[in-house]
RNA sequence: GGCCUAUUGGAGAAGUGGUUUAACUCAUAAGCCUCUCAAGCUUACAUUCACGGGUUCGAACCCCGUAUAGGUCACCA
């Protein structure tokens, strides 16, 4: 078997998309476990629809997700350049060599006589009319200036024929298939023409892409059997939904790759999750490193319908990446969240750290988990009531006051000494431990739930700032 | 509308004619643990594989039809 050469060829048109991201992640796995090579191109043939920076994005994203190619427009290679437009001159020698061969021509039909071919339903499909034009007609409008563009000759009977390696046996009628462009009327070649001239020349062993031009993939074969050429291996990739009908996309928001990471998702999470869509593993793990990934990945699991892209399970995922993070990493990553929040420049971020590494499945979450702790308002007297340790509002009161006393001195203010005047404090009302720990808790914050208990709260919060907390919840409870 | 493709639970899915009582993961629910919340641990969650026929001793798996969904029919990729 030739080596294994596939290819990511995205259009610079904005961020990244997440179905995007995914072929491009698949690609590489797929080089990388058959130790080939991953090929970035870049099809930037629309020229209206490129948009500045795009291509930076594009490099970022890959790079960030860990997705290294072997050949591209910044690392090179031997089938170079990688950049369409840099290839025009390739695209238009091949179109010369079809349209000699017969198997393309050019047209000259503007416009207006295209609408006119429009069916009632708004389908058009081209007539051949400029396929009959005499070689003295041709060449006297090209010289004549006439606009042209050149089309291929599609076969009107007959059938195509291709094996695709997910969809398995695929047939078209040939009379299904139009006269394409290959070349426009600016000279840039379509995409149609362009990726077939490319994955020939780049030596593309396997063509994986979307699963909207499973439907024109015969009349690519068709363009390589009028060069002569092998077809590659095609492998379609089924599309990632936003719900049961409808396609993720730019229009529906939050589909690029960066949206996620500026939500505080890693990207490492991100990739785990999405190869996860469309494609299954074999065990009962589904978390993996890109390592892993690629000695797992497998065409035989890939899906032969769409998936719907479920944020909850990413969350989740990421919560399992976030989890794992060695600590300093972990504050590394979290810092630029701590100083949104409103504890910003009060409370140490580490102790509060340490305390939410387990508790947030995405880093956005920090401010919403951190921020009651900035304000204080004493709580009322119901909040404290507790029916497993039966603590009402004058429990609450007495284990206030005699744990203002004992916390008072307290010297060495740290979590373990804050445990063993708690535990101290218990034992001398006679009470059980967790008597002290739910009424310190709710005295500290004014809130019900928090995140950690009451020793981490008066850690965090200092001394002072505790004992004056403690002091206001209990003059709330007189 | 023509053509192409798909259809297993709330989501991702395994499964390709007979130990599948339909794996596994997320979500959801309950319990344990526990100073609350998380984390962790345990358990529950499709008599049924879009629907209707057929083939077969036997079908989620094979065949036919219907429905539904997606794709495609651009000088966009």
């Amino acid at each position: 078997m030739n080596r294994v050469r596939t290819r990511f060829a995205p259009s610079p048109t904005g961020f990244m998309h997440i179905g995007n991201l995914r072929t491009a992640l698949y690609c590489y796995l797929f080089a990388k476990q058959n130790n080939g090579d991953f090929i970035l191109r870049i099809e930037d043939t629309d020229v209206e629809r490129t948009v500045d920076g795009a291509i930076d994005i594009i490099y970022k994203t890959l790079n960030e997700s860990k997705i290294y190619a072997d050949e591209g427009p910044l690392q090179g290679g031997n089938f170079g350049p990688y950049v369409q437009t840099e290839r025009k001159d390739i695209y238009m020698k091949y179109a010369l060599e079809l349209v000699e061969k017969g198997a393309a021509y050019y047209c000259f039909c503007d416009k207006e006589r295209l609408d006119s071919l429009a069916t009632e339903n708004g389908i058009k499909r081209y007539d051949k009319h400029c396929l009959h034009l005499s070689k003295e007609e041709i060449n006297e409008r090209l010289a004549r200036g006439d606009k042209w563009v050149i089309r291929q000759n599609m076969p009107t009977e007959g059938v195509s024929e291709f094996d695709d390696l997910v969809f398995g046996h695929v047939s078209i009628p040939n009379n299904e298939l139009e006269d394409q462009i290959l070349i426009k009327s600016d000279g840039l070649p379509t995409y149609n023409f362009a990726n077939v001239i490319d994955d020939h020349l780049m030596q593309i062993s396997h063509v994986m892409r979307g699963n909207e031009y499973l439907s024109s993939t015969p009349k690519y074969n068709l363009l390589y059997d009028a060069f002569g050429w092998e077809h590659p291996q095609y492998v379609h990739l089924t599309p990632i939904m936003k719900d049961a009908t409808r396609k993720l996309s730019k229009r529906h928001g939050d589909a690029n790759f960066n949206d996620f990471t500026e939500k505080g998702y890693l990207p490492e999470a991100i990739i785990n999750y999405i190869s996860l869509l469309g494609w299954s593993p074999k065990g009962e793990e589904e978390k993996f490193s890109m390592e892993e990934l690629i000695e797992k990945f497998s065409i035989s699991g890939l899906s032969h319908s769409s998936s719907i892209f479920d944020e909850a399970k990413m969350k989740w995922l990421n919560g399992e990446y976030i989890k794992e993070l060695p600590f300093e990493k972990f504050m590394e990553l979290a810092t630029p969240f701590f100083e949104k929040s409103k504890i910003k420049g009060k409370y140490s971020y580490e102790k509060f750290g340490k305390l939410i590494q387990t508790r947030i499945e995405i880093l956005s979450e920090i401010p919403e988990k951190v921020d009651f702790l900035a304000e204080f308002t004493p709580a009322e007297g119901e909040m404290y009531f507790n029916k497993k340790f039966k603590i009402d509002s004058e429990v609450a009161k007495k284990v206030l006051e005699k744990s203002i006393t004992v916390l008072e001195n307290v010297s060495d203010w740290n979590e373990e000494n804050l445990h063993a005047a708690i535990v101290k404090t218990a034992e001398e009302m006679e009470l059980k431990s967790g008597v002290v720990y739910t009424v310190l808790r709710i005295g500290l914050t004014g809130v019900m739930v928090t995140p950690g208990g009451s020793p981490e709260m008066a850690d965090i919060l200092g001394k002072e700032e505790s004992l004056n907390r403690l002091k206001l919840s209990l003059e709330k409870l007189k």
